[in-house]
DNA sequence: ATAATCCTTCCATTAAGTGGAAGGTCAAGA
DNA sequence: TCTTGACCTTCCACTTAATGGAAGGATTAT
């Protein structure tokens, strides 16, 4: 299968399946003599599961961890869990950040009149 | 002042300092003869502005935007606002995703066993 | 005088692609 | 057979918001 179809099979952009070539994400099977890049099935199945990781935030790095552990046949789930474990982590962190951000900024935007004057206590906070 | 004891002053690392003038978003007040940054405490007000913006997730296009409110002084506090408001939205966007994926990916690690057999309800999740 | 500590500019790197240019390939129709 | 259009290729630049380092000039302290 050429790049374009493979890239429609899993639902991502032709340039991003390219870039998961250059950086030995996901490589095609194979090429033709003229170079076109050929997927197959297995391959195809790779690219989805990058994508749905992807979805997940799971970052390049984590999902060629991912990707080998799915590979790997005689893998042991622990393995797995831990690289989840530890990204669920860094998600929980980054959702109480956000959470404190929109806290305080919904404080600043209730104390702020919002009309044609020019007294601010956004712009005092920031000061 | 000297770019070393400006960015002390702001809190912020001298190579940000000088990529915040690069950018043109916070100039020294002037140069020396021999071509070294001076900071007065007016620029150094910005760069704490600054500071204070980005630690709210300020992109710089945003910080760039309040600090022309800032130093005008016929602003309209609704223009703040509405700045503000605008990166309001966004957080509490960032923050249902991220509640979506924790909840998800909970599900997930609660699902596998974590231990030395292959059988993994996430790897076959993302498959 | 010289060493230490500043400062300067310029270039590369980070993450994960995306956009575009220049050009080669392939299948279908006239 | 020629050509047109839709593929495909590689390569380079750009995005965000800095950060790291090299090479070299300026200033300060001893």
């Amino acid at each position: 299968m050429n790049i374009g179809k493979a890239a429609d099979q899993a639902g991502l952009p032709t340039k991003t399946v390219r870039y998961y070539d250059d950086i030995g994400l996901v490589l095609p099977s194979s090429r033709t003599q003229t170079g076109y890049r050929n997927y197959d099935i297995s391959s195809i199945k790779k690219l989805i599961f990058v994508k749905r990781a992807r979805s997940f935030d799971f970052s390049i790095k984590e999902c060629r961890e991912l990707l080998g552990l799915y590979e790997e046949k005689n893998r042991s789930s622990s393995d797995v869990r831990k690289i989840v474990i530890h990204h669920l982590e860094e998600i929980k962190r980054k959702e109480e950040d956000l959470m404190k951000l929109r806290i305080e900024l919904d404080h600043l935007v209730n104390a702020c009149a919002g009309d044609d004057r020019p007294d601010c206590p956004i712009i005092d906070y920031l000061s």
